[in-house]
DNA sequence: GATATTCTGTTGAATTTTCAACAAACGGAG
DNA sequence: CTCCGTTTGTTGAAAATTCAACAGAATATC
């Protein structure tokens, strides 16, 4: 467990609470780390929503696949960042989404109930812990707020122009890598992935962008 | 003030408190009431976040209008619901959206650091606040959750389709009305009015459905 | 290093959306 | 009741997306 504790001091759950005290706290939560490698489940879409999640290592995906078959990309999820904790605080019975390992993942699984619920040790983070959760769902309704924002454009070029400024801004410059592939993006932005490709080739000929695979630079 | 204790009681925000609290506890957070007529805006986009509101009476709407003059309806919002909390929350200095009235409307407005931290009148009840700012905001992430599921449907058709089948399971009956017109309607659903108007004809025409102006019956 | 697999860009045809313009229906105000 | 502004449905043409299929590039595997 002490290997993690770098990376759980960078997680919003557990913001202002010293390392000792987690220490205590994910034993009294009785907190649990599980591995996946690439391509495996860790959320599956209609199981049990009870489960608040933090990404240890690695990278994942939020996605839901609708009954046309289109894959619809959520969220990009790396290392420190919460996942899950919406849907099992909402009390849900089941999560509507997947989560997926892009690449091989250790996560931590922290029973919702027991976060939210003070426990008969008397301990006293729980309070800091709803705290820290109600930042963290605010951020996230952000998160959702800005994806909206991008896949409300009507056309393949607008939707992608306004995830790379955006991309940009949160980037704080004019070239940087996405962390999607061309499939990835087009799951991201809702639109068809060959129409995608052939959006970005028109935006390099017009000189507004340059690109080599996932890396973009604005002109 | 007592006149609205009713509707506060229905508010997330203040559930589990008790009326005579209630009162005494908007007098500390400096809660303010102020009206607005049809079509004013009571959150206008780029100005101030720092204020949570709840709907008081009448109805409202979230919205954003695009660079290419496409306006986007992003929610509904009915008596006693809570709305700009999550921009409040999370520090956003400037909200993005704006907030207008769709009848008149009587709106609360509470400084939301007032809410979140504590006072010096050493008052109990910020922490059930917060807890309860916690579930809200978990319960608005799966509302754009399902706005999302909504619009990232590819075709006018099938969009209609899922926020209709949707509204049907929420209200618990196949014959509804929608809180929307048609404009209000395209707008949410991020397509054009009049293909939408067109595609309801159709869908009329193949006996899957029958409406007259805001009320829908599905089949 | 050779082979298999995945990813990406390109194409053209079919489908769908958007856009602008108009007329009919509706609802409120006087 | 009439007028007037708003909402809704309809149309056709232009623009954009989707879909399927394929070939070349890149990457992983053995």
């Amino acid at each position: 467990m002490e290997k993690y504790f770098e990376i759980l001091e960078k997680c919003s759950l557990f913001s202002g609470i010293a390392r000792e005290d987690l220490r205590r706290m994910l034993t009294c939560l009785g907190a649990r780390i599980a591995c996946f490698d690439k391509k495996y489940t860790i959320f599956a879409e209609g199981t049990s929503a009870k489960y608040v999640a933090v990404l240890l290592s690695g990278t994942a995906r939020t996605e839901r696949v609708d009954y046309n078959g289109n894959r619809n990309l959520l969220s990009v999820i790396e290392a420190s960042d919460v996942f899950g904790e919406a849907f099992a605080c909402a009390e849900m019975g089941a999560i509507p989404v997947s989560v997926i390992a892009d690449s091989a993942c250790e996560v931590l699984f922290i029973d919702c109930s027991h976060l939210l619920h003070t426990c008969q040790n008397g301990c006293d983070f729980h309070q800091r812990l709803i705290y820290n959760m109600m930042k963290d769902l605010a951020k996230k309704a952000l998160a959702f707020h800005e994806k909206l924002d991008i896949t409300s454009q009507r056309t393949t070029r607008d939707k992608l122009m306004a995830y790379l400024t955006y991309y940009a801004s949160k980037a704080g410059t004019n070239a940087f890598s996405i962390p999607l592939d061309r499939q990835g993006l087009a799951d991201y932005l809702e639109v068809d992935r060959s129409g995608l490709s052939a959006e970005i080739g028109k935006l390099t000929k017009e000189g507004v962008l340059r690109s080599r695979k996932n890396y973009f630079e604005l002109l």
